[in-house]
DNA sequence: CAATAAACCCATCAAGTCAATAGGTTTATA
DNA sequence: TATAAACCTATTGACTTGATGGGTTTATTG
């Protein structure tokens, strides 16, 4: 299940895509355009800024800024970053020490097939396909 | 992320389906052969058998038993029935009262998308394709 | 230079979930 | 009547989630 953070980063990003190109826009604007707590909005915004995805503008008239276009952010990207990983089962994700029983293990090739189908759906996906409103792979 | 009691469940009907047609098998050797707490598997299995997934027999001699062939199992319903849903976010959860802004959310047409493919991935393997290591829709 | 508006930083909290354990009761078999 | 099994209820510790509060730094502007 994916989380309010997850979400809520998606949200905002989608946000930000709609305004003018190199817009700079103010926490308290998006929060309150997108009905979400501001301070807990600043803590999701504040691991896009660290990992690159937004850039800060601090001090009077500062605010948030997209770092690229819409379409250079993957949804992948954005969902992986804010909820941590995207892997299904815990044998899957990055760092994790590998299962005892991988060898054999029954269910382990369809894990590792729905992983890859889940990654292709959202990394095959950008700001950009939300933004218009188009869905990505439709072909409309 | 699909936790432990799903992943328990499907290794858990895997195992039974591996069993001759028909067996009734003591929890205790499920338990043994999976590697998994006696006790903590009670408590999976007890969900599979209320939800008729399973037959429990008592006593002496007892055990459980599956109720229909393995290939009368779909994955998506094991996993939906111990995890309790299926749903990625809780807007598309079963039971959820309407999201005030699913009429002109950004993202829910993707959930929407996505939604489905999970369950079309989940839904359409069955037990029967676990067991024997084809893996259903690669033709192999 | 002072007021202001903004991002940034750190800590804390309540509620819930996860994974597991413990101890006992009932039921069927031999 | 002994035994082996499912069944039932409660509890636990660790972790996560979703959020709030208070304060600091930085840049702009009158």
């Amino acid at each position: 299940m994916v989380s309010t953070k997850g979400r809520y980063a998606l949200r905002v990003m989608i946000d930000l895509a709609r305004q003018e190109p190199g817009a700079v826009v103010p926490l308290e604007q998006i929060a309150q355009r997108q009905g979400i707590s501001k301070k807990y909005l600043e803590l999701i915004l504040k691991t896009l800024v660290q990992k690159g995805l937004l850039k800060g503008q601090r001090g009077k008239g500062g605010g948030y800024q997209l770092t690229r276009t819409p379409g250079e952010y993957p949804v992948g990207e954005i969902l992986e970053l804010t909820e941590g990983t995207l892997a299904v089962v815990s044998c899957l994700q990055e760092g994790s020490q590998p299962c005892a029983r991988r060898g054999f293990c029954d269910t382990y090739p369809m894990w590792e097939r729905f992983d890859k189908m889940v990654r292709e759906f959202f990394y095959g996906m950008t700001l950009a396909d939300l933004v218009s409103g188009r869905e990505a792979g439709t072909g409309k």
